[in-house]
RNA sequence: GGCGCGGUGGCAGAGUGGUCAUGCAGCGGACUGCAACUCCGUGUACGCCGGUUCGAUUCCGACCCGCGCCUCCA
């Protein structure tokens, strides 16, 4: 099956045709780091780590890109707050954010460009798009996009120019020639300057005088440094078809005379009370506020079990049902510690793998491809009965697609031994769970049946599940 | 107001013109000293109203409801 993406672009499920034969250059829009990273951030974050892996896994020679914006009105604004540098503040969220994406098995990009050390690139473009009359230097010194001469100005959001004139408000004198230009350059006002050195206006020198970029040039000029003026893929968060990708393409083609992207992917909203999560509204949830309290996986999971593009709701009770799904594999699982994932190449004959293979080409569909997992479990432990080498050959089928998916990384017992995460009630510490475990095997011995019931149903109370077998008792939180 | 998305069984969440999603929870059974795990079985689900069709949750139209973007936001 051939590989099928949603492009934002069509508004429809196409067939992916690279520019270069199996080669994937793809750039996807990444944090403004003046806070930290947020559940809807993580969505981003792993929904593409999930793309790109599974892109590797069937061959494709894929160059991710994912950008750092490192100068912004914001950062500024929370630097002054803060009594620190720009750059201090900025540093300090990229180092947490990469603590995150570590946490949550997120594999780097192979280039993290900064705006900040763009900023030729971005006065180049900006300078090309002023000799190409696509932009004009306003009675201030900034720099203005000249919308109006774009013809084909609201393509991927579907908006019409028109009617973004009508809405748009025009400020009495304002610098701009059309409401609907938006900033290329914002120029430093030398008499605005206030407060002492550390706080000194963040700005770059330019043919336009003391000044920084504006928002969405500097993505224009690094996606155009690292992959060319052309290229497949450009991903981002649901927030960002209008107006930032929008901008990017009238930057772009404008300054480069050809197509900039050629499919656009959009990450689903996530929800929190039915209302967008996003730092505006003030609602969100930091990552690592939620790894405080449940296992980096349950988050992963959360994520993989819906379509990249639906919007998922954060809620307590979701996160535990990813937890109760995931506790289903890592049962199996904790019987095959010592199995390896399947190399890929082994994978050609399995009704399972090409099951996953089609629903991760269709779009990225990992919640059927999850599906197929599960009944790949139930097999495992169907045939586990009386055929333990063909068990461990499902085993190692299932671990090569948990790979691809980026779950089912840990180890077993450790994630279902693990505390404090989904349980409400205070956890036990494992020496007093192994001293009680170990009265209760007594009493079995001893036939005292009562006294073992009652030591289960003490660390039942305090959230702990005892599992007899064979091999001895087992114990997991809930 | 403009553009766009969605309403599926107790919950989560895919998908399809006509026997199956899947997971969690529930119920019954097997297993177990008791349990848990696991396995087997179990649910007249597709917002409302019309239309097309032999047949629609799936296609078309209207309506109701929810949401997103249109200003910074992943």
């Amino acid at each position: 099956m051939a590989l099928t993406i949603y492009n934002t672009l069509a508004r429809e499920k196409v067939i992916f045709t690279p520019i270069d034969a199996g080669k994937i250059r793809l750039y996807v829009c990444g944090m403004t780091v003046y806070d930290y990273c947020h559940i809807g951030h993580a969505r981003v974050l792993i929904s593409f780590d999930v793309i790109v892996r599974f892109l590797r896994s069937q061959g494709w020679d894929v160059e991710y890109v994912r950008n750092i914006t490192d100068v912004d009105d914001k950062i500024i604004n929370r630097a002054e707050e803060n009594g620190e540098s720009s750059e201090i503040l900025a540093q300090r969220f990229i180092d947490a954010m990469h603590e995150d994406e570590r946490a949550l098995n997120i594999l780097p990009p192979n280039q993290e460009p900064r705006a900040t050390a763009h900023m030729d690139n971005i006065i180049a473009m900006v300078k090309t798009l002023i000799n190409k009359n696509y932009a004009y230097v306003a009675s201030n010194n900034d720099v203005y996009y000249r919308v109006g001469k774009f013809g084909n100005y609201g393509q991927l959001s579907g908006k019409k120019p028109d009617e973004l004139m009508a809405g748009a408000r025009v400020e009495v004198g304002d610098i701009k020639e059309d409401p609907r230009d938006f900033a290329l350059w914002k120029a430093i006002d030398p008499s605005n300057v206030v407060g002492d050195g550390k706080n000194a206006p963040v700005s770059w020198e330019s043919p336009w005088g003391a000044g920084r970029p504006g928002w969405h040039i500097e993505c224009s000029a690094m996606s155009k440094s690292c992959l060319g003026n052309s290229f497949d893929i450009h991903g981002g968060g649901p927030d960002l078809p209008f107006p930032h990708h929008e901008n990017e393409i009238a930057q772009s083609e404008a300054a480069n005379g050809c197509k900039y992207v050629n499919y656009w992917l959009h990450a689903g909203a996530v929800r929190v009370d039915g209302e967008k999560m996003s730092k505006s509204l003030g609602n969100f949830f930091t990552i690592r506020d939620v790894l405080k309290k449940y296992h980096s996986e349950v988050i992963r999971y959360l994520i993989v079990n819906s379509h990249y593009r639906s919007s998922i709701n954060y809620s307590e009770d979701n996160l535990i049902e990813a937890k109760s799904g995931l506790d289903r594999f890592y049962q199996t699982l904790k019987h095959y510690t010592d199995v390896e994932p399947a190399a890929i190449e082994s994978l050609s004959d399995s009704v399972y793998y090409q099951h996953f293979v089609d629903s991760m080409n269709d779009d990225f569909n990992t919640r059927i491809a999850l599906s197929g997992m599960y009944e790949l479990i139930k097999t495992i432990n169907t045939v586990a009965v009386d055929d333990a080498e063909k068990a461990k050959k499902l085993v190692a089928e299932l671990k090569a697609m948990a790979n691809i998916l980026g779950v089912l990384q840990a180890d077993p017992t450790e994630f279902l031994q693990a505390e404090d995460k989904t349980s409400q009630v205070v956890g036990l510490s494992i020496d007093v769970i192994e001293t009680l475990i170990s009265q209760r095997i007594q009493a079995k011995k001893d036939k005292q049946y009562q006294r073992a019931d009652d030591i289960r149903q003490q660390l039942d109370d305090q959230g702990v599940l005892l599992e007899d077998s064979r091999e001895g008792t087992a114990w997991r939180r809930k």
